[in-house]
DNA sequence: GAGATTGGTTCAATAATTAGACTCAGCTCG
DNA sequence: CGAGCTGAGTCTAATTATTGAACCAATCTC
């Protein structure tokens, strides 16, 4: 969290791992997108101590990731919702989902993600818009964007 | 870490998280998918200490994502390598970098993927090979395996 | 209004991270 | 050969973060 190293600020996985690097910050957001609105709720799901729920949510608060509200008109207990930028974060915790279905050694994953109108599996693979190959296949290169120049390098296929 | 919750741990984000949930590793990952193989290298790139990287290398290589091996035959070096395992973490870097792209205050984009062969930008998106659709207009629920039975709940589209 | 529940804070103990010094082995250059 | 540099770590002491446990004030429940 206090770490911003110098090559890395200029990166937007860097950016990103600034706000839910902590071990814990993703597991809030998983329960956030699964409904879980309430401090005990999320303690009770997670086990996380008091203390450090209480301050994983803030940051997320001040981070824009969640929202505090009253639970209604003038009380005093409070519910976090996710906002637009923390319901974003979806595509993370898919990626992590199967990551650990594939490479946890869990008998069998523990949750398969469906279309909740039609409650059909979803399988979901990142696929370019532009050339229509999935992710899997394409050898990924970058492009680094400076101000004017700009160079490229390259990477084997993941 | 040391954390395993317990609702937690029947829980493949969970699973991953444990791997990679500290903030430094999958900086260490990211680098590793460019090309990065040597302790010095990632230390320099990362800014990070060099008794937490010494660390940090250590777990992944315990845990199966990088390869340590002389830097060539009989050779006291070493270098670090993705193993599969490592490289199928590409996915959770890519939309890390999305989110980080859309939504850290950076002016623009640091770095932009392309396709290595063509130098063409990539344009990545979750798609459900079942039925076409993006992950963004998909409302996703889940069905949570046990042995036996079976539920479903549902989340709000993303 | 007694007792549990919710949503925290405070505290002391423990664990992790850090910067910086240190080590040791291999080059490299004269 | 020997001095100095670089790479790849380890060690130590100081700082920070995390944890469990206790505490507290509102709110609900009956």
């Amino acid at each position: 969290m206090r770490r911003a190293s110098l090559d890395s600020v200029n990166c937007s996985i860097a950016q990103t791992l600034d706000v839910v690097g902590d071990p814990w910050t993703l597991l809030v957001v998983r329960d956030a997108l699964w409904g879980v609105t309430r401090f005990d709720e999320f303690r009770r799901s997670l086990g996380i101590p008091r203390a450090t729920l209480s301050t994983r949510l803030r940051d997320l608060v001040d981070h824009g990731v969640l929202e505090q509200r009253p639970i209604e008109e003038g009380a005093t207990r409070s519910e976090y919702v996710l906002t637009r930028k923390g319901r974003d974060l979806r595509p993370v915790l898919v990626a992590m989902l199967q990551w650990g279905d594939t490479w946890a050694e869990l008998p069998t994953p523990p949750v398969t993600l469906v279309d909740s109108t039609t409650n059909e599996s979803l399988d979901l693979t990142y696929v370019d818009q532009t050339s229509g190959r999935a992710l899997r296949d394409i050898a990924v290169g970058r492009r680094i964007n400076t101000h004017s120049a700009s160079a490229a390098e390259h990477s084997a296929t993941g």
